[in-house]
DNA sequence: AGCACGCCGACT
DNA sequence: GTCGGCGTGCTC
């Protein structure tokens, strides 16, 4: 009998490949096992093991497979299903998904590592330049990678030169794979057996009483621990001792002191005490009870919890007894919103017991995490399970679970929920509601301004719902306030973008010690920079967009490639001296409200002043110590930040946001206006939102400064019902890309001409997207709308086959096509 | 996606 | 003449 396996390769391939096996590897291994294979005519991938059978294929050879890379599988059946129900409803392979679910230390990948051929005495003289450079270097090192030999020869293509080499077989190439994931090894410390009698450490001490430095550490070495009881690390014994490394390697070098080393976590638990859970008050007493029976007819249920009402207390209790039956529990947050402040609590609560997963972890910081959720199911500890509650964005919906019992999705309204690029484009909080259906868990949706699409499905009854209406401690929610800003300017009553109005409110507050969240939607300087003379804007060189100045740098910047150049002194165009900056980003207010309260410390927080580890938790915890009275800042803000002293929030205006050309923007700015107003007054006192716009009669504003969310869902269900967009009809964007306009222009139009055979006007564009040009690619836009009664299934099957044809038109081969389910 | 193969322009 | 550009086709 001839035993193979289908494996999953790590590319967009739809295909499943197979290898053959012998019978003793079949028995061994079991799907979710990682195999290297040989792949293509040199490279050697990590592939996943789908299926083991005994179907011999028809149509080619199969190859053997390189080795086995696990003793047992590192992704679990559920996953494997879990993955298969991603890759079909969002259109993309199995490869895809195993590249955006692994840690990118489990996919090892190949080097060619080349070596001298040992056998033949080669005549240096028939050797080639380039050819003598690369066998001379292996005189000196054993073998090169390929990366060695193009530092080496200065140029790219060095193939020819190894291909020489290899036909006067002076060398030999091998695929060589390493394994990236190492354990962390700590060194430790201890006495050497030898003196541990009582005798014998007398005298050492006395022997080392000619080397006082030597004796110094032996003595620090007991005081650490008799103090902590525990083993000594080296780089503790360094720090207290304050001696050099090199006298701790001459005592072990002596035989006085052994060193030994420890496996340890990358990610320390750094809970300590494990904190009761806290008493909840009568709302949420009521809310916890309503979810409870709602789960059980409902697998998933919306919590509607307007800002600061304590949705956190309740999610602990639902943990508590989801964990106390043994079962594991995934708590869903975006990325921004995982801050310190939410991690400790839960660890306060839970200590050892949660675990975080998100992006700025490191590779090997992931694997730990992996395995300690893949070794949940064996109990580790005493005190309970590691890694039972996983706390993470949305990629952590692909740990290896297999016994989930809750998964909480909270700020289930945010759209960074939804992963854009690359492929899968799946929505964390969507997919999370369909593993949790395959753990047989429930799931909680969390929000002070639910999505349209969530609130809908609870008043369809698909999702359960309650709601939680009273902020904790019964504080009001906040006053908020429109000024009109239009007014504002013609009575001359603006200095620069700060209204009477808001500089009053902030004068105020700032006496009373209090402090102040001013919001603007933008990013950069000022947005646009334009000549005065001339009107000419300057251009990102390969997007259609104009460039954004960015004071902090003095640089013009693109926020779609990233490009960057110096801000010109003079007008490109024309060489007029003039340049203006026209509208007014985050910088521009900080800049402002430096002059206004130049008494008062001002901060700032964006992307740009967030990046790295650490410099988002540097801002919060400036605020919360109270360094900063003013803190200017983008989106970032709204993320479930708990400030105490803030009492007044600015929204310096509110029709950027309303005017932008997507069908969500309503939605979404009533969302972000709610969220930024919920940071004020969380604490006793009623806090006060001012809002700036030129239309304070907006439908939006009047929704939002009455918090009235159902008018709010009423009124933009009506528009997406007329206009037909989500939640009433699904839909699907497929984006064409290519460097040729015209290639891409008649290629969107058989694309779409296609689509509209079978669904008729339910076909939109193609259409240009508002930049049309990105990286130098032209895109272009169709939208295909689908009604709640048309199969998605089949409108998927259709939509393949347009695109399989497509493909087989010879010059369309070279334009990408991106399709992207759920494209909000 | 990579990567090889193959066919054309611009340079030591 | 070669080096290096990218169009085309294939991967068990």
């Amino acid at each position: 009998m001839l035993y193979f396996i289908d494996v999953i390769i790590p590319i967009p391939l739809k295909k499943l490949f197979t290898y053959t096996v012998t019978a003793a590897e079949a028995e061994f291994l079991k799907p979710g096992m990682r195999v290297a294979v040989p792949f293509g005519k040199s490279k050697i991938y990590t592939g996943v093991v789908f299926s083991i059978h005994n179907e011999a294929p028809v149509a080619y050879e199969a190859k053997d497979i390189q080795q086995i890379l696990d003793e047992k599988p590192v992704v679990n059946d559920l996953q494997l299903k879990f993955w298969q129900w991603i890759a079909s409803y969002y259109m993309c392979t199995l490869g895809d998904v195993m590249r955006a679910a692994l840690p990118n230390a489990f996919i090892l990948e190949s080097e060619t590592v080349v070596t001298r051929n040992a056998i033949n005495n080669i005549d240096e003289s028939i050797l080639k330049d380039d050819e003598f450079l690369i066998f001379e270097a292996l005189q000196h090192q054993s073998s090169l990678k390929i990366h060695d030999i193009t530092n080496i020869l200065g140029k790219k293509n060095i193939l020819p030169v190894i291909k020489g080499l290899i036909e006067k077989e002076a060398i030999t190439v091998e695929e060589e794979v390493y394994e990236k994931y190492k354990p962390k090894l700590v060194r430790y410390v201890k006495l050497h057996t030898s003196y541990t009698s009582e005798r014998a450490l007398h005298e050492l001490l006395d022997e080392l009483s000619r080397a006082p430095k030597q004796r110094e550490v032996v003595l620090t070495l007991f005081s650490i621990s008799a103090k902590t009881k525990k083993p000594v690390k080296v780089s503790d014994l360094v720090e207290e001792s304050g001696a050099s490394s090199s006298i701790i390697k001459s005592l072990i070098d002596k035989g006085v002191l052994e060193e030994y080393h420890i496996q340890t976590d990358r990610v320390e638990y750094s809970g300590e005490d494990t904190e009761a859970s806290k008493q909840l008050n009568d709302h949420q007493e009521t809310a916890l009870k309503e979810i409870q029976s709602s789960f059980e007819n409902h697998s998933v249920t919306l919590l509607h919890g307007v800002t600061s009402s304590g949705k956190t207390e309740v999610y602990v209790k639902l943990i508590e007894a989801v964990i106390n039956q043994g079962k594991q529990v995934l708590y869903l947050l975006p990325e921004i919103a995982l801050t310190t402040q939410l991690i400790t609590r839960l660890q306060n609560y839970f200590g050892e017991k949660v675990a975080v997963f998100h992006s700025k972890y490191s590779s090997q910081e992931r694997v730990e995490v992996w395995n300690h959720v893949l070794n949940n199911s064996a109990p580790a500890l005493p005190s309970g399970r590691k890694a039972q509650i996983i706390l993470g964005a949305r990629s952590s919906i692909f740990l290896p679970f297999n016994n989930l019992g809750l998964i909480v999705v909270d700020e289930e309204h945010e759209q960074s929920f939804k992963q854009f690029d690359p492929a899968p484009r799946y929505h964390a909080r969507d997919a999370a509601v369909v593993l949790a259906h395959l753990h047989g868990a429930k799931t909680l949706l969390g929000s002070a301004t639910p999505s349209l699409e969530s609130y809908y499905n609870a008043k369809q009854n698909k999702y359960g719902f309650v709601e939680l209406l009273y902020r904790y401690n019964n504080v009001l929610m906040p006053d908020i306030e429109l000024v009109d800003i239009k007014d504002k300017l013609k009575k001359k009553r603006m200095k620069g973008h700060f209204s009477d109005r808001l500089i009053e409110e902030m004068t105020e507050t700032l006496a009373e010690g209090h402090q102040i969240i001013l919001f603007q939607n933008r990013r950069g300087f000022s947005p646009i920079v334009e000549c005065k003379t001339c009107g000419h804007a300057p251009q990102c060189p390969n997007c259609d967009v104009s460039l954004t100045y960015h004071q902090y740098r003095n640089q013009l910047r693109c926020h779609y490639c990233g490009y960057n150049s110096a801000m010109l002194q003079d007008c490109s165009a024309c060489g007029g001296q003039d340049i203006d900056s026209k509208g007014f980003g985050t910088e521009q207010i900080e800049e402002e409200v430096k002059i206004l309260f130049p008494d008062y410390k001002v901060a700032r927080m964006d992307l740009d002043t967030t990046r790295g580890k650490y410099g988002y938790e540097k801002i919060i915890t400036a605020l919360e110590q109270q360094e900063i009275d003013i803190l200017v800042g983008t989106q970032m803000l709204t993320k479930g930040l708990d400030f105490r002293n803030v009492k007044l929030v600015g929204i310096m205006n509110a029709d950027n946001m309303l005017n932008f050309p997507d069908f969500r923007a309503h939605e979404r700015s009533f969302q972000l206006m709610l969220q930024v107003s919920g940071r004020a007054g969380r604490t006793e006192e009623r806090g006060k939102v001012l809002i700036q716009t030129y239309n304070p009669f907006h439908n939006i504003l009047q929704q939002v400064s009455t918090n009235n969310y159902t008018e709010m869902f009423k009124e933009q269900m009506n528009e997406r019902y007329n206009f037909k967009y989500p939640p009433i009809y699904k839909q699907i964007k497929i984006t064409l890309k290519h460097k040729d306009y015209n290639r891409v222009e008649t290629a969107s139009i058989w694309f779409a001409k296609s689509l509209r055979q079978v669904f008729g006007d339910a076909v939109l564009g193609p259409e240009a997207p508002p930049v049309a040009r990105i990286r130098n690619q032209f895109h272009k836009n169709i939208l295909v709308k689908i009604p709640k009664k048309q199969s998605l299934a089949k409108t998927k099957e259709a939509i393949i086959k347009i695109n399989n044809s497509f493909f087989s038109v010879k010059d369309f081969r070279s334009v990408r096509v991106v399709l992207n389910v759920d494209n909000f």
